[in-house]
DNA sequence: CAATAGCCCTGGTGGC
DNA sequence: TGCCACCAGGGCTATT
């Protein structure tokens, strides 16, 4: 499950690996993964380069003079980079059924979208009042300078569920998931069932504190491979071994000894330390 | 407006 | 060994 640290590892391999680079051809899939008109992206594409490379929440951001390719990997997607396409036959066909779009360069790189569970997406703005539109209900950036207290005080105001779904939320913060979000708990001592107007000032202080820096302890291990994720360059990532709670279920906390738990919350499973989080 | 339930989708898993 | 129900979960839509 891509969240922010390994859309930010995919990200930094693809700008070391892509800038510049010129698409020479493409292929793309009748998968629904496309949330734009792939036809009009197919037309635009060839010829253009890649001018630049950002993220926003975990949504991957490709620019070109005439447009902006959007890419969210969802759970299961993946982007791989190529020096020429083993498995692609000219023009650039994929053999592998759960390739959806592949971006042929002239240098002979090839870039793979992969999703076999389509719970990705991908769209293309011409304009760049479409790119802002589309991520206008967008939260924080929690690695930005606009994550501040007093920013982290507001959006936190008035809410009335737990905190669990709250930093799932993508309109409060973006970029984290279940995995991450577990892991921030964990290390503010919170219980995912606490509801977020119980939080006391210290308790965002320390929340405040603690996504920035889990997130960037992630990045640093170049991302969680769990199951799916692997980095453009087809590796693994290494903050699977520093989890601390997330598929932790059964086994003795690394603080106190104590079995991991897993319950639901939200729809969404939460694993935490009954011992050094404490119940709201 | 805010919170929540249901849906999409397929590979891996566990029970028998 | 084979079969199959079941689960994971990001983010959107519909509902309360």
């Amino acid at each position: 499950m891509p969240e922010l640290p390994e859309v930010e590892t995919i990200l930094r391999g693809l700008r070391k690996n892509i800038s510049g680079e010129q698409v020479s051809c493409l292929f793309f899939s009748a998968a629904r993964v496309f949330h734009s008109d792939p036809e009009i992206m197919a037309r635009a594409l060839p010829g253009q380069s890649i001018l630049s490379l950002q993220r926003r929440g975990k949504y991957l951001i490709l620019r070109t003079s005439i447009g902006f390719l959007v890419i969210h990997l969802g759970m299961t997607g993946q982007l791989l980079l190529e020096k020429r396409g083993r498995n692609i036959g000219p023009p650039c066909k994929p053999s592998d059924p759960h390739v959806h779009l592949i971006l042929c360069f002239s240098s002979g790189k090839v870039l793979l979208y992969r999703d076999p569970r389509k719970f990705g997406r991908i769209l293309f703005f011409a304009e760049e009042s479409g790119l802002t539109q589309f991520f206008i209900r967008m939260g924080l950036e929690p690695l930005s300078d606009s994550f501040t207290i007093e920013n982290f005080r507001r959006i936190l105001n008035g809410k009335k569920g737990k905190i669990k779904p709250f930093l799932l939320n993508q309109s409060y913060i973006c970029g984290l998931g279940n995995i991450y979000a577990d892991e921030i708990l964990f290390a503010s001592s919170l219980h995912p069932e606490t509801t977020v107007s119980a939080l006391t000032e210290n308790d965002k202080i320390t929340l405040h504190r603690f996504i920035p820096e889990i997130l960037a302890k992630g990045i640093h291990s170049g991302g969680t491979t769990f199951r799916d994720y692997r980095n453009s360059e087809g590796g693994e990532g290494g903050f699977q071994e520093l989890l601390n709670v997330y598929g932790r279920e059964g086994l003795e906390c690394r603080k106190c000894g104590n079995r991991i738990k897993r319950i639901q919350v939200g729809g969404r499973s939460s694993h935490y330390c009954p011992e050094c989080q404490r119940v709201p």
